[in-house]
DNA sequence: AATTTTCTCAACCGCCTTGTG
DNA sequence: ACACAAGGCGGTTGAGAAAAT
């Protein structure tokens, strides 16, 4: 790791959302670098970012694999299941969720699920046995390096499945169709374009 | 039709862990 | 063994969109 703190480029370091262009960049230079070292990449890529929000808009946004849309049923019951178990240990529980980032889990169950627990009365049929886990969400920082280091099933990964009918550089996992389009604007545009960039 | 309220989601912040010199 | 830097994670916030009044 270099400790070149990169001395002014600090002050240039762009905050807020991304734009279009911005994201082409990043697209762009992952699908020929790869991923990994976030902060030289920010450089390289010449984005005015730091090497965090790079690696978050990747994860949770521009990644092919990235899954949008509902949440099915199926998948709120393993949530459901998957918090009364680990707790808020989001990333964990997105890893048996394929397609779906730590973040939408994160806010999926802020939204939805706390909620219901809170008004049981308009609780989904299945969430009556994870009201206990409301409380459980307490776990905090308490989990670093002990308790989930207990992974029984850690080895089980991610297996991208939704990787049909796609057009995605070569060596990357294709777009996946979502179910809402919302944000289709952008991210069909910029795999489209990236692909006329090509390499 | 206009205004207000509620909801959703992207992004940032700070802390902790891990890796390297 | 220690210090530093980067990566990763969870919590929180703000903006925009949608729904309700």
């Amino acid at each position: 790791m270099d400790k070149k703190p990169c001395n002014s480029q600090e002050s240039e370091v762009r905050k807020g959302p991304w734009t279009m262009e911005e994201d082409m960049i990043l697209i762009n230079y992952i699908a020929n670098h790869g991923e990994g070292v976030w902060n030289s990449l920010a450089r390289s890529a010449g984005l005015n970012r730091t090497g965090k929000s790079c690696r978050l808009r990747w994860l949770n946004y521009l990644r092919p694999d990235v899954r949008r849309g509902n949440i099915t049923p199926e998948e709120e019951l393993l949530i459901m299941e998957l918090h009364a178990k680990w707790g808020n240990r989001w990333s964990k529980i997105a890893s048996h969720l394929p397609g779906r980032t730590d973040n939408e889990i994160k806010n999926y169950w802020r939204t939805k699920i706390q909620k219901n627990i809170k008004q049981p009365d308009s609780l989904p049929s299945q969430s009556t046995d994870q009201t206990h886990c409301s409380g459980g969400t307490s776990t905090s920082h308490t989990m670093s390096g002990g308790g989930c280091g207990a992974d029984q099933d850690g080895t089980e990964n991610y297996s991208p499945m939704y990787t049909e009918n796609n057009l995605a550089p070569e060596g990357f996992p294709a777009p996946l169709p979502t179910e809402s389009n919302d944000n289709l604007w952008s991210m069909e545009d910029l795999w489209s374009m990236q692909l006329l960039h090509g390499d």
